[in-house]
DNA sequence: GTATTTGTATACTGTCGAGTACACAACAGG
DNA sequence: CCTGTTGTGTACTCGACAGTATACAAATAC
């Protein structure tokens, strides 16, 4: 379907008062499908589930999004621009921990969803993974880096390079499930936590 | 659909040579299914994949099963008492972590399958509570006896309770991930990360 | 060899969900 | 008021998949 976006084939000088209504729906409906997906992922949540999180019918969907993945595409990449608003300037390089905390607290949905349900859906990987890619890919390296002076290369380093972004993001999550309780201690608990696992993975 | 099983129509002196091809064929679907199962999920994955992963065609797993969900029940059932064999006695109160990398040895797709896919399925959580509520309930009882001592009960407890289990998980298929090198390294690793995060919960 | 049981394959039905066509409602500008 | 644009809803098509009916092949018991 290359039909044309009518947003493209507007005259220059239309008043865009209503073209503010339509990204407010817009918008609406990326926050329900965000819900709706976090709760049961892709393949198990239909265009129904999120028109009724929307409160339209379905075809809405389809004035606003070409297809399901091309709305599941925009909701990843909306969770993942928010997350990295949120978590700073989007690096996760310098305090790679309280910018997880920061971003989950602000969009818890969309960081369940993008770091528990979009990261192992094997059929749509090419879809998240150039969304997930640069966080997991940069927490990989930042474990290799950290992990390198203390621990030999072998499996014990894939190991804890594997470990520990699952951990990282199991304590975000156990965090919010456990209602968020002070956020710079949980910084402090959560670098504590990830230190016991590159302890655990030096040899003794 | 109260149509007689065949099977339960037999004189009681036949003899039962046929039955042990049956039983064959049964545990070779069942073991086929787990592998698929345990690469998309339940929904993900169509009976159409399961008779091809077992090179058989759809109808003959309903010979053998009344419909996709009472296979996956007894892919399910399956897979935890193969699990619980390997582990030992069925018990995972004594020394937990042996006995769960014993088990993911034996079976890593069960083990994924069990702990990754069935635990986090909303629709079916029904289904695979009575399976995996023995074992996360336990785990969780004994997280929470281990912890009493030395974090007081409040969102951390929570916090740590939550995480516990979900670290052990994830080191185990982190283990299996890198080429399960040592096992009984391994044990001694994974416990020490786990005392880590009982370190990390409490307060300072 | 004939009947019964088990394994196999082809072809069907029915349902659910993705995607579409078309009719209707609200609001701007002429 | 009429027209065009945008938002909305009803009713449809189409395909994938769960589940079923039925015919066929191999092996054993009589």
């Amino acid at each position: 379907m290359t039909a044309g976006d009518p947003a493209d084939t507007k005259t220059p000088g239309a008043a865009p008062v209503r073209r503010l209504r339509r990204a407010e729906r817009r918008e609406q409906i990326l926050a329900s499908a965000t819900r709706a997906f976090a709760r049961a992922g892709f393949t198990a949540t239909s265009l129904d589930d999120i028109a009724a999180e929307a409160a339209v019918t379905r075809v809405i969907l389809y004035r606003h999004f070409e297809s399901k993945a091309d709305l599941y595409r925009a909701v990843l990449d909306r969770a993942r621009t928010r997350l990295a608003e949120t978590a700073g300037a989007g690096d996760f390089t310098d305090a790679p921990i309280p910018a997880l905390l920061c971003a989950a607290a602000a969009d818890p949905d969309a960081f369940r969803l993008l770091f528990r349900y979009a990261a192992r859906e094997p059929e749509f990987r090419d879809l998240t993974r150039p969304l997930t890619g640069p966080l997991t890919a940069a927490s990989a390296e930042i474990t290799r880096r950290n992990l390198a002076p203390f621990v030999p290369e072998g499996p014990w380093a894939d190991w804890a390079a594997r470990l520990i972004p699952a951990v990282t993001v199991e304590a975000v999550i156990a965090w919010l499930d456990a209602g968020r309780p002070d956020r710079e201690t949980a910084a402090e608990r959560i670098g504590h936590a990830v230190h016991g696992v590159i302890t655990a993975a030096q040899p003794r």
